[in-house]
Formats: structure tokens, C-alpha cells, sequence
DNA sequence: GAGCACTGC
């Protein structure tokens, strides 16, 4: 390439030698870091250094050279460093000063959440003495900072797959540097197939997966597969980066534990009577469990006599971000910090400090079931890798110690690695984001993890029901166009672009943008029964679906007010979310042509609501049975009603319902329908008829429909 | 009396 690139020779084997360019010293070192910590949860331990010094501790710097040589050979080369050694922040600038942004080209750092690409940018940003935004910004979902000028830009991977169906592409980037790869998400792994698939068609395209684990083989592997070029242009290369860390020695129950909650009850209390000072970190499995295992803990440590006091922080998404920065202030002397979360505490926050951790084994995990597709949280043991995570999190500051609640014989038995996501997952939303992106063939599709074909039929089979791919399995116009261009997941999507033809497309987008928080109500345990009691005054016969319409009404009545939504235990964070979405939304909806009518005060206004509903979510309907549960349409499953339904408020269960969230026995989000509904928003996806009609139709069909799968287009 | 891992467009 004649660009003007600096060429760099093979580096000898003492790669010790760093050759960055010296940036003056400055003493306002990390002013800008200290806007992001106030807003996310960061911690920076070279805090007070100055930014070259920071710079230069960092195990990648050593590596500079090394990933320079590499990435001018290689087309695609795999870097494996430990969280901390500073690959993710160093490698793209590394990249800009020898010259890989010529010509205005861009250097893309895709991330899996937005506080990392945005922090990230920040504190790049810094480096560079620059603006934020000027040659180094960043792009998340509701914005982001860049201008003409950005050659680093840091994106959420959303954000890049968003990107490449406008722009497949991707003429802006000379790289793109794939982060975190290892958490094996959706994201990440599509991201790295759709790029191997670029690169046959633009060979200048560099791509380096960034990942934490050796997984990197997989990865090399991956990226060579069926490769005919004898030049080897397109060869992996696999750098290893060291972190920072220490050995944690792992300790077993000798026995099976029946309940993992008193066992790590009991061994905290025994490392806080038998080992030396040190942190401690626990590991549950959920909100409730992290809060009442705080509690019992707060009553053992007032009751300890002639020992110091435990000092307890609960750790999970559902705090707000001032109670999650409570796990970050240090210790006061003489006591020892313990802090219970969930997995919250495995890779979105990293915990300084820890020398002890207490893993119970097992994790909460959305999976769906590849019959039917119906994702629901399943409690399930964790992977090895998972367990190791956990461990690596108590050697961070020294030498550490992992108790694990399981016997070294069960952790033989786990999984080596977690499920990568997309093989767990409902199918629909991936392959809809595969034909957007010009795949014809989404079941041959070069995938990282090949997702189960029963799991791809189901997609499928909801994507035709849905009306949004044709009897071949290609997009529907206009339907499955615009269904691509929602940031929605499919059923919610065509709920969506239904809502016009029901007049209430003003209610709709409400009441989706209220269905993408986690929990409109905020209910503080001092005050449960007064919360309860407004609770319940939102709360509509209909269902959850139009209380949800209602609370967001009332928030809008009362100007947003923060104060407002204190008073009645309203989520303020979560509705300022809702109304965001809600906007993003409707501006989809003035893109894609479509008219805004409201159906308030018109006859049958609730029903035209939960008509429209029934039109996305005709898979989620359930009948009420004697047993006090709902009962699928083929008696496959049967839920509970979840506690927080409207549902409960009334004095005797609705015949029929739609659901639109289902958890690991029950369903939530429910509204009343009137069974006759089913057949006229879907005529084809349930057999009406009587039990031996449907049974001898629907075996036939269905078999027929899996087989022709491997041959669709 | 009992309940909702974590992200993201």
C-alpha cells in the first residue's frame, strides 16, 4: 500500500522495546475519566499518574510493535489479553500513529455495552489531548459524539450491524476491532462471520478479534476456514497479552450442598473468623436472593461478638447507579467489605479489591425452547469458564481464594464453555437481521456457532406467521422491509407496523416503549403496602398491557416530574428510558410512511389495543384452566401468573390471554382476549378444527415444512 | 406468600 504507512520489520525477540511517541505530561490526568465515573460505574486505579506513565504500564504497550507487524501482514489477526492489559484503549491508537487512518479512514472498536464505548472514547480522547468527538468519538444507540474529523470511533456492535445494512461495505473503516468476543453474544458473533464474509469481497478490510480467553484457536480457526488463497494473506496471527493478575486457589464442599444459599452463608462467616484480611465477593443467582442473603448476613454481623463488623452493598442492574457505586468506596479500617451480586459482577462491573470470592454454581439464563421458541429465565448450573471467571475475580489485588458451593467432581461435569447465545436464543430476530444484511441462505450461513436447524425452523416458521418472509423464506415487501428498519424484535415489530390499520398507533408505541423497560414500578421494601396501594390504582381489568398505557400517561400528566414519580413508586429512570424509545420509535414509524392515529375515547378503544397485540404475540396465547394456570393452545406448557400482574387484581381470572414476557414458571405483561381474534389475525399459524382434524393436518405439515428447510433459498 | 441474569438496536 503507498498510502504513506509507516513499514515495520519483524520484530526481534526482545520485544521489550516501546517506541510510542512521548506526549507532554499533563497534571490534569483523568479530569475527563472523572465526569465518566460520576456517571458509570468505572474504577481507574492508576488514577493519580500521569497519562503517558498510565500509558506505559499497560502489558500492551510491550506488544506494539508485535500487533503493528501483524496486522500488516495478516488480514485478521486475534489478540488475547487479559482484561486490564489495556488492548482495547491502546491497539487502535497504536493503529492511527502508523498510519492506518490515511485518507480519512475510520478505525472502528466495537463494544457489547454503551458505558464501555463511551468510556472508552473518553478516556482515548484524553490520551490524544483531544475533544472528545474530535478524532476520537463514539456512537451508541439515542447518539453518540463524532464529527468529519473522527478516525477512532468506539461503537456498540448494535450499532455496527446497523451500519453494514446501509453500508455493507463498510467503505469508511480501514479496521475494525471486534471487542470482547469472547462473551460469545449474538452481537459479536455475527459481527465476526459478517466481517469474514467482507473480507472476500474488500481485501484491504483488517479485522482484529479482541478477546480475553483462548478461545483464540477457535476464533484462528474460524477465520481460515476454506481458505483457497495460497498466499496465507488472510492467516491469523494469536498474540498473547498477560494481564495483571494473581493465582486464586479454588476450594470444593466435600459434599453436594442441598441449598447453596446457607452453605455461602456459612462459609463468608468462616472466612471471616478464619482468613486474613481481604474483600469478599459472593455469587448468587438474583435480586432476591443477593437481597435477602445481605439481610440475614447484616443480622449474623450484629450478632458476632469480639469480631470486627462485616460491612455488606448488594450488586445488581436493578440498583441505581449511586447504590452500585456504594461496592466501589473502600473499606473503612478494621472491617471487611462483603459484597452479594449476580453475575452483574462477572463482566459488566469489575469490583477492586477482592481477595475472597464465594461462588454458588449457578446463573439465571434466558433460553428458549427450540420448539416453540418461547425464551424464559432458566436457573441452570454454570460453564467452567463461567466458574473460572468468578474465581479470576479474587486475584485481581493478590494472591486469592475461590470457594466453590459444589463438589470438585461437579465442576468436572460442567460445560467447558457457556452456550453461546446465539444457540440458546430465539432464532427470528437473527434471521431477519441476516436478510437485511443480503444473506440469502441463512441456514448454510458461515455461522461461528451453528444454531440447531430445529431452532432455525422455528424462526422461521414465526417470520412466515408473522407475514414477514414468503413461502420461500425471502422478505416480504413491504412487510418484512420495514420490519427490518425497527429496532424492535419481530413480533414486537409487527405489533408495531400493525397499529395503524387498528387506529392506535399512538397507544401502540407507548405501550411497546413501556414493555422495553424491566420494571415500571419501583417498590421500596419499607413501604410495600402504601406502594401496592397506588400500584394498584394504574392497574387496569384489561390487563398489564393498558396499565402500562396508563402509567405512562399519568408521567406524561405530570410533566415528568422526578418528584411525581417518588410520590406514586413510579420508575422515573425507566419511564424517561420508555419515552426516549418511544421517540426513536416514532421516528421509524414517520420514515416508513406510516400515520400516527390515537383511538382515546373511540368505541372500543381497549379492544383495538389488544386486538393489535394479539397480531404480533398469537404465538403467547393461553387458556385459563381448572388447575388456576394458563394452558398453552397445544397443552405444551401451562404458567403461573406472575405476582406484580394486574392480572391479580381481579376478583376472577379472564378465559383467554395474550402474554408478552414470560419468566421461569410464569408469564407477565398479560391482557384479556376474546378467543375469536386468534383466527383473524392468524389464520394459518394454529389449526382450528376439532382435536383429530388438527392432529392428522398439523403432523404432515410441520414435517414437510423442517425437511424443505436445508433447501430454501 | 412470593418474584424479574445481563446486554443491545
Amino acid at each position: 500500500m503507498s498510502d504513506g504507512r509507516i513499514v515495520f520489520k519483524k520484530p526481534s525477540e526482545d520485544i521489550d522495546t516501546v517506541t510510542s511517541a512521548v506526549l507532554e505530561e499533563r497534571e490534569d490526568a483523568g479530569a475527563v475519566d472523572d465526569a465518566a465515573i460520576s456517571q458509570n460505574v468505572v474504577h481507574n486505579p492508576y488514577l493519580t499518574m500521569s497519562i503517558q506513565k498510565q500509558r506505559n504500564m499497560l502489558p500492551i504497550s510491550k506488544h506494539k510493535n508485535q500487533v503493528l507487524y501483524a496486522l500488516q501482514k495478516y488480514r485478521t489477526v486475534v489478540i488475547v489479553g487479559e482484561t486490564g492489559c489495556g488492548k482495547s484503549t491502546q491497539v487502535p491508537q497504536f493503529l492511527m500513529e502508523a498510519g492506518w487512518c490515511a485518507d480519512k479512514r475510520v478505525i472502528g472498536i466495537t463494544q457489547p455495552r454503551r458505558v464501555a464505548a463511551v468510556t472508552l472514547a473518553t478516556r482515548v480522547a484524553d490520551e490524544q489531548l483531544c475533544r472528545l468527538g474530535s478524532k476520537v468519538g463514539f456512537v451508541v444507540r439515542f447518539g453518540g459524539v463524532t464529527s468529519d474529523d473522527t478516525v477512532i470511533q468506539y461503537m456498540t456492535d448494535g450499532i455496527l450491524l446497523r451500519e453494514m445494512s446501509a453500508d455493507p461495505l463498510l467503505l469508511k473503516y480501514s479496521v475494525i476491532m471486534v471487542d470482547e468476543a469472547h462473551e460469545r453474544s449474538v452481537n459479536t458473533d455475527l459481527l465476526l462471520a459478517l466481517l469474514r464474509r467482507l473480507q472476500k469481497v474488500r481485501y484491504d478490510l483488517r479485522v482484529i478479534v479482541s478477546s480475553a480467553t483462548l478461545d483464540a484457536a477457535y476464533f484462528r480457526q474460524f477465520f481460515e476456514l476454506n481458505e483457497t488463497s495460497d498466499e496465507s494473506k488472510n492467516t491469523a496471527v494469536i498474540l498473547s497479552v498477560e494481564g495483571s493478575t494473581y493465582p486464586v486457589e479454588i476450594f470444593y464442599v466435600e459434599q453436594p450442598v442441598p441449598d447453596y444459599i446457607k452453605a455461602a452463608m456459612t462459609t463468608v462467616l468462616r472466612i471471616h473468623t478464619k482468613e486474613s484480611s481481604g474483600d469478599i465477593l459472593v455469587f448468587l443467582t438474583g435480586m432476591d436472593e443477593v437481597e435477602a442473603f445481605c439481610k440475614e448476613l447484616i443480622e449474623y454481623s450484629k450478632k458476632l461478638q469480639n469480631v470486627d463488623r462485616l460491612w455488606v452493598v448488594p450488586m445488581y442492574s436493578g440498583l441505581t447507579q449511586r447504590e452500585q457505586l456504594r461496592a466501589f468506596d473502600s473499606t473503612p479500617f478494621g472491617q471487611r467489605k462483603v459484597v452479594v451480586a449476580t453475575n452483574i459482577a462477572e463482566t459488566s462491573v469489575t469490583i477492586p479489591g477482592i481477595a475472597y470470592v464465594v461462588d454458588c454454581g449457578f446463573v439465571k439464563m434466558r433460553i428458549a425452547d427450540p420448539a416453540n421458541g418461547i425464551e424464559s429465565l432458566m436457573l441452570v448450573p454454570v460453564s467452567q469458564a463461567a466458574a473460572d471467571q468468578r474465581a479470576g475475580r479474587a486475584g485481581r489485588l493478590r494472591a486469592g481464594k475461590c470457594f466453590r458451593m459444589y463438589p470438585e467432581a461437579e465442576y468436572k461435569k460442567l460445560l467447558t464453555a457457556t452456550v453461546p447465545e446465539i444457540q440458546r436464543c430465539h432464532l427470528a430476530p437473527v434471521i431477519l437481521q441476516l436478510k437485511t444484511l443480503g444473506v440469502a441462505n441463512v441456514v448454510k450461513f458461515h455461522y461461528l456457532a451453528r444454531p440447531r436447524v430445529k431452532a432455525l425452523a422455528t424462526g422461521f416458521d414465526l417470520l412466515h406467521a408473522l407475514g414477514a418472509v414468503d413461502n420461500e423464506g425471502a422478505l416480504t415487501n413491504p412487510l418484512g422491509l420495514k420490519m427490518c428498519t425497527l429496532p424492535l424484535p419481530p413480533m414486537h415489530a409487527k405489533v408495531l407496523l400493525s397499529s395503524e390499520q387498528f387506529g392506535c398507533s399512538e397507544e401502540i408505541l407507548t405501550i411497546l416503549a413501556m414493555m422495553q423497560i424491566q420494571e415500571p414500578f419501583d417498590i421500596p421494601k419499607n413501604a410495600r403496602h402504601n406502594a401496592e396501594l397506588t400500584k394498584r390504582e394504574f392497574s387496569v381489568a384489561e390487563g398489564d398491557h393498558l396499565t402500562l398505557l396508563n402509567v405512562y400517561h399519568s408521567f406524561i400528566k405530570n410533566n415528568k416530574s422526578q418528584k411525581w414519580c417518588n410520590q406514586v413508586h413510579v420508575n422515573f429512570k425507566g419511564l424517561c428510558r420508555a419515552e426516549n424509545i418511544r421517540q426513536q420509535l416514532k421516528a421509524y414509524l414517520k420514515k416508513n410512511g406510516m400515520k400516527m392515529v390515537s383511538c382515546k375515547g373511540l368505541i372500543g378503544e381497549t379492544e383495538r389495543v389488544r386486538r393489535c397485540l394479539l397480531c404480533g404475540f398469537f404465538t403467547n396465547v393461553a387458556r385459563y384452566g381448572h388447575d388456576g394456570r394458563f394452558h398453552t393452545i397445544y397443552e405444551t406448557t401451562s404458567y403461573a401468573v406472575y405476582k406484580g400482574s394486574a392480572m391479580m387484581y381481579r376478583d376472577k381470572m379472564p378465559k383467554w390471554v395474550v402474554f408478552t414476557d414470560v419468566l421461569q414458571n410464569s408469564i407477565r405483561d398479560i391482557s384479556e382476549i376474546d378467543p375469536d381474534w386468534i383466527q383473524e389475525v392468524a389464520p394459518n399459524f394454529y389449526d382450528f378444527g376439532t382435536n383429530r382434524e388438527v392432529a392428522a393436518a398439523r403432523g404432515a405439515d410441520r414435517t414437510r415444512e423442517y425437511e424443505s428447510l436445508a433447501d430454501l433459498n
